[in-house]
DNA sequence: CATTATGTACAAACCAGTTCGTTATAATGG
DNA sequence: CCATTATAACGAACTGGTTTGTACATAATG
């Protein structure tokens, strides 16, 4: 019940219309800084540019972040947070395991492909030792569910007599990240040095089944591959 | 023949003994440089550090190197001449396929692992999108070796029955290093996630076999697998 | 004396973070 | 319902330290 007849007060739907909107400027300045952490390092990245791409000011990104590398925090953890959710849209239940760890791989495959930035935020955090990562209470139960998902694929393809025992599904998430990881990070360097264009649609689309291929061929009973 | 009995021109054993010396000064220079590269990365590393862990000084840096930049590309070329001389090292001729196949994977794994730097010096060559390595006439040149190796090794097992047909050397390549690299440029971040130290002697003996592992198995006949 | 090699001090730009001031909204008291 | 005060949201200009690169001077070498 609006008590003012203010137009600045007004509620659109519930939320109000206020002209001093503090989550769209802090949002926006996460957006931006995250564009250009990711796109020129920690150290790389400048204040000055992040401010002038925003619609805010440099003063509130002190405000609202703290310091520079409060705000490096945080883009680090909206990357983790944004892809972890795009993550969890995977459902492989009703999928049989061959064919559900097939759709995993390919999944993560694609997912990293379409998310460069955040490859990019995981390297540059790398390149400082995971230093930041340590610091942050938030990213580390993000990346558990990743976990859940491929060990029960796993497990229920052991059962049916698909896969072979004694993996352990956290050196299976390595294995996979791997691969589709170094696709995005080490394009650049790889592309150049042997004069291919691996960001190419028939260059990734040949990489993408051979990356299938791989995971599935050493997870998989040899007999299993034999007989296929 | 010596012309001048001046201590300070003395010759050791053909060198001659002088008080400047170029080279050294500009290795010595070079060496620092590459560490606080790989360290910092291109924008992270400062001249003046370098400059006062140099025995040397700023103003030589600029008279051999020209710029901030010279001096990264310098850094670049040097990390990656020092690693494909040392990879030269190995020799897989006399070994069956499989065993070569084998070898070499190992090698690769250990020779990352031992070359951090290296490793670090490509992701930040990566993270400017390898413009660097694309004004090098250098590094080209050294990498083409590398694949001349693998392909060997896959034909001799292709025309002994050992290896499946209808693969590139350039992508079998690709795995191996993808798996190799990872291990080291993305330990930090996984080994932070999962709670594990992945640098311990145990995850690293594990992570090798699993990785030799699924290189033969991507590459080997599923006959020949099963029938192991 | 010309060229190469080296040290010192400085300048100009850059850049993270702050100061100070203003306006908008919420809270309180009459 | 208005006045007053507190607090939240924002902007412009500035500061102090850093950092790349250079000017100038000097020493060795041929």
């Amino acid at each position: 019940m609006a008590t003012r007849d203010d137009a600045r007060r007004r509620k659109a739907d519930g939320a109000p219309t206020r002209q001093q909107d503090p989550e769209g400027t802090r949002r926006n300045i996460l957006e931006i800084a995250s564009e250009e952490f990711a796109l020129n390092g920690l150290s790389g990245a400048r204040i000055d540019e992040i401010a002038a791409r925003t619609r805010s000011s440099k003063r509130m990104i002190y405000y609202y972040f703290g310091d520079k590398e409060g705000l490096y925090l945080a883009a680090l953890e909206n990357a983790y947070r944004l892809v972890r959710e795009g993550e969890a849209e995977l459902d492989t239940d009703g999928l049989p395991p061959v064919e559900a760890l097939r759709r995993l791989v390919e999944f993560t495959f694609d997912h990293h492909h379409q998310h460069e930035s955040f490859i990019r935020m995981v390297m540059i955090e790398n390149i400082h030792h995971a230093d930041y990562l340590d610091r942050s209470e938030v990213i580390r139960q993000l990346n558990v569910t990743a976990i859940d998902n491929i060990a029960s694929i796993y497990s229920r393809g052991v059962a049916e007599g698909w896969f072979r025992p004694g993996l352990d599904p956290v050196d299976l998430h390595w294995q996979i990240s791997a691969l589709c990881f170094f696709n995005v990070s080490n394009r650049a360097t790889f592309s150049r040095i042997f004069d291919r264009d691996l960001g190419s649609l028939e260059a990734q689309a040949t990489l993408r089944g051979q990356v299938v291929d791989m995971v599935l061929r050493f997870v998989m009973r040899a007999d299993r591959l034999a007989a296929e």
